[in-house]
RNA sequence: GCCCCUAUCGUCUAGUGGUCUAGGACACAUGAUUUUCAAUCAUGCGACACGAGUUCAACUCUCGUUGGGGGCGCCA
């Protein structure tokens, strides 16, 4: 019972956002520095919004994401489940300690139509107080209920909040923040179809579940006291919290949508690997004394604390997460990364790029572009010029190698020398270079005057693997193959 | 409008009263290397929001101003 045990307890109401993973990742990562038990709770009590589908995203990504739940969906003790927030309002979990608060009268039905509660909250900010329910409801006479409920009105259950006094919330990244009782009002804990509120049901499922730190965004400070005030009514001990700070977007405003991608899913689409996503996201409020930046997994779970977190919010920054991503995927092996490409193009339905490709060659050729790679998704358009039947000469390539004045002439000289000369050669890559450059040499040229024509002729691009490596790789038969075409097209 | 949080290079950050002419990383620029593009290495550019205090001494403490963010639902 001393063990630490943390939740992270999304909303399936839409695709697990950036700000969603690192919440998620943070809880992660604190349970696992202190082999504590890092659970999963799906907060559903939105009716009209939550979906199954969501719930099912979530689950996926945080797969993905390798962010495994000791406790959750899919695993469920008996002492804590179910651990969706309506399989247990339908099994009265809530009900319970709602009843328990009416009849010790620190809760009360309210009879007030939102509309009337939304008129009380003008009238409150039109005077320049803070808009709140102004406490219509809270003694109401038996007869004044009766004739209510006469009427068909189903009441909301309020709990009636201390009129003055303070509430002190000790955060572990905050410090000490208080709040006035009297400006907080007497808030909906059931709502009129009987189903709990976020405030209330996150409470209660926190103490049932026996949660020692809560972990969440900055965003939630506001919450805490009316769900401290709570815990207090019932005589529950304070788990202790720790709010971490946002993730805006690069015009400082909250990350969304206009950003670019926020979803975890559109990371997973991109080729990024979750090590690097999780990496970048722990940099972003977190950091160490010594400002490393590259983390393994089991470095970030050695090494996360809350004290290394931040209190100031902070921006997304695109770049540094595709650096981190490329360092990633070159500190793998190539066949690391072809198992992972394989994965990519089979999630993203992709796997029709490679038809037809020599899978060896696949793999050399990706590893000849190793250092260049960034994206999972950018390997395709690095290496398909191997495979395809016939080359697809770029203008800008052919303009500037084989047309422009500058070049033509060395172009026309190259190209038919290695269609007389490259039938006879040794096609290692060590004796195709010694081939080049003694050409250079003959014909009194500069290298680069050399290996570019062959490069644009074999490949269609002016940039791309080691030249000889290429031609190695490509083979013989469709290197000659290649520089044949681009004479016959070119150079006629 | 009310409440809460926050403020170091363009961005992420180190820094807990003197060691700061402020350190690292990304980005950017230049150079080296190379057949190209990358990668790599080297160098450079570049910040303590402002104003009052406290102190022998403030990026570090206090207050205020300004800026930014969040919350104020029968959403979570």
């Amino acid at each position: 019972m001393n063990n630490v045990r943390v939740r992270f307890a999304p909303s399936p109401t839409g695709d697990l956002h950036i700000g969603g993973v690192r919440t998620a990742l943070f809880n992660y990562l604190f349970a696992k520095h202190l082999g504590g038990t890092f659970v999963l709770r799906i907060e559903d009590t939105d009716e009209l919004r939550s979906t199954d589908a969501s719930t099912q995203v979530i689950i996926d990504a945080l797969k993905w994401l390798k962010l495994d739940w000791g406790e959750g969906p899919g695993n469920e003790p008996e002492k804590y489940a179910p651990y969706y927030q309506m399989k247990r309002k339908n099994l009265g979990i809530y009900q319970k300690y709602i009843d328990e608060l009416l009849k010790k009268d620190l809760a009360y039905p309210c009879y007030c139509t939102p509309e009337e509660v939304e008129q009380m909250r003008k009238l409150a900010q039109l005077h320049k107080k803070p808009p709140k329910y102004d406490g219509h409801c809270s003694h109401l006479s038996l007869e004044q209920r009766q004739e209510w409920e006469k009427q068909g009105r189903k009441p909301v259950i309020r709990f009636r909040m201390p009129k003055d006094g303070k509430m002190i919330l000790e955060d572990i990244i905050r410090g000490k923040v208080e709040f006035d009782n009297a400006l907080l009002d007497d808030f909906v804990i059931a709502k009129a179809n009987g189903v709990p509120t976020y405030n209330f049901a996150c409470v209660i499922d926190d103490h049932l579940m026996d949660m020692t730190h809560i972990i969440r965004g900055d965003d939630h400070v506001s919450n805490t006291p009316r769900q401290l005030h709570l815990f207090k009514a019932f005589g529950w001990d304070f788990p202790k919290f720790a709010h971490t700070a946002m993730i805006m977007g690069s015009d400082g405003a909250r990350l969304s949508k206009r950003h670019g991608h926020t979803s975890v899913l559109d990371y997973q689409k991109e080729g990024y690997l979750p090590e690097a996503l999780l990496n970048y996201l722990a940099l972003l409020g977190w950091s160490t004394t010594d400002s490393q930046q590259i983390f393994t997994m089991k470095e970030l779970e050695e090494k996360f604390s809350l004290e290394g977190c931040g209190s100031s919010s902070s921006t997304f920054d695109p770049a540094k997460l595709i650096w981190l991503n490329g360092e990633k995927i070159r500190s793998k092996s190539i066949d690391e990364i072809y198992a992972l490409f394989m994965d990519w193009l089979k999630y993203t339905n992709n796997e029709k790029i490679i038809d037809g490709w020599d899978k060896e060659i696949l793999k050399k050729a990706m590893e000849l572009e190793h250092d260049k790679i960034k994206l999972l998704s950018e390997i395709p358009n690095l290496v398909d010029f191997f495979f395809v039947k016939e080359v697809d000469y770029k203008e800008e390539a052919v303009q500037k190698v084989f047309l422009s004045d500058k070049s033509k002439d060395s172009a026309k000289i190259i190209i038919n020398e290695c269609d007389e000369k490259l039938e006879n050669q040794d096609f290692s890559a060590a004796a195709l270079e010694q081939f080049a450059r003694n050409l250079a040499e003959q014909k009194g040229l500069k290298t680069g005057q050399v290996f570019h024509p062959i490069r644009v002729a074999l490949s269609g691009r002016t940039q791309g693997p080691s030249l000889f490596h290429l031609m190695e790789l490509l083979g013989k038969t469709e290197t000659v193959r290649r520089i044949k075409t681009a004479k016959e097209r070119f150079f006629k």
